[in-house]
DNA sequence: TAAGTTAGTGCAACACTATTGCATAGTTTA
DNA sequence: TAAACTATGCAATAGTGTTGCACTAACTTA
């Protein structure tokens, strides 16, 4: 992804792209994955924790990125489709690998409709699953 | 439930009971729903956080309790069934209220089967939905 | 353009959860 | 009873997430 689609797309969503900002971006795109606070952390040393955090976080509130809590104990983060609006319609199934660690978007897989029993309101879901992907089997 | 039958419980699935054990087993089976370490810790305060940690370890370990993460930061315990042998066919559903915070098992709601992409296999799952629960409705 | 305002970043500190090592107390076994 | 094992309590630690504060860069407006 380029430096101008990236730019392009967080203004798109009403974010202002920052040299930091684009760079957290870029990273999660490319690396394909969900990644966390921690992962990113590593693959640019010279950037504060903090500032990783907060990019997070403007990212999340502005439908960018979605997180996924997939029980590793850090939280990840994933960008989300051109059309999410992460609502409950967006919502897909987690994959994360016991081996390697990794966590994908199963984007092809929606989280299916559960019918709650009366009183229960749905707002959101987090369906992981875990197991071992193609690459470490 | 029974000092009783409690320690027969935990002695059916080779735990010892012990003062301690049988005091978390109880107020988890007693609670109806899923407890956190922190939970517990103030349930009685003066048990050490450790030893409540070390009975939940054990409890899971040995198929009396299985964690749920609900994303609310901490992650719940709640008792198994008598049948469970915490593999895939005893997942089931988790609720999670956004308003006050509890844990609910959905014992009723099976989690459902997925389809996965060739080359992964699977051999665990949560699945949590948050929303509103009646009593906060 | 200069001055003022706002937004982003880096640094440091902190809270909380989970976890472990070690010493002691309590229980079981030979 | 002595030895061996298990559970508990205490203290310390690591990791994650989060915030306050100061500084700087960017933007606005007279």
């Amino acid at each position: 992804m380029t430096n101008n689609e990236i730019e392009k797309k967080l203004e798109s969503k009403n974010v202002k792209p920052t040299a930091m900002r684009n760079l957290v971006y870029k990273t999660l795109v490319d690396s394909g994955k969900a990644l966390s606070l921690a992962d990113l952390e590593q693959q640019f040393e010279k950037v504060e924790r903090s500032t990783i955090f907060r990019a997070l976080k403007t990212f999340e509130d502005n439908f960018i990125v979605h997180t996924v809590d997939d029980g590793s104990g850090s939280v990840k983060y994933a960008v989300c489709d051109d059309d999410c609006t992460c609502n409950i319609h967006d919502l897909h199934v987690h994959f994360y690998c016991t081996r390697c660690g990794r966590t994908r978007c199963m984007k092809e897989l929606p989280i299916p409709n559960i019918k709650l029993p009366e009183g229960y309101t749905y707002d959101n879901a987090q369906f992981i699953i875990n197991g071992v992907c193609p690459r470490c089997d």
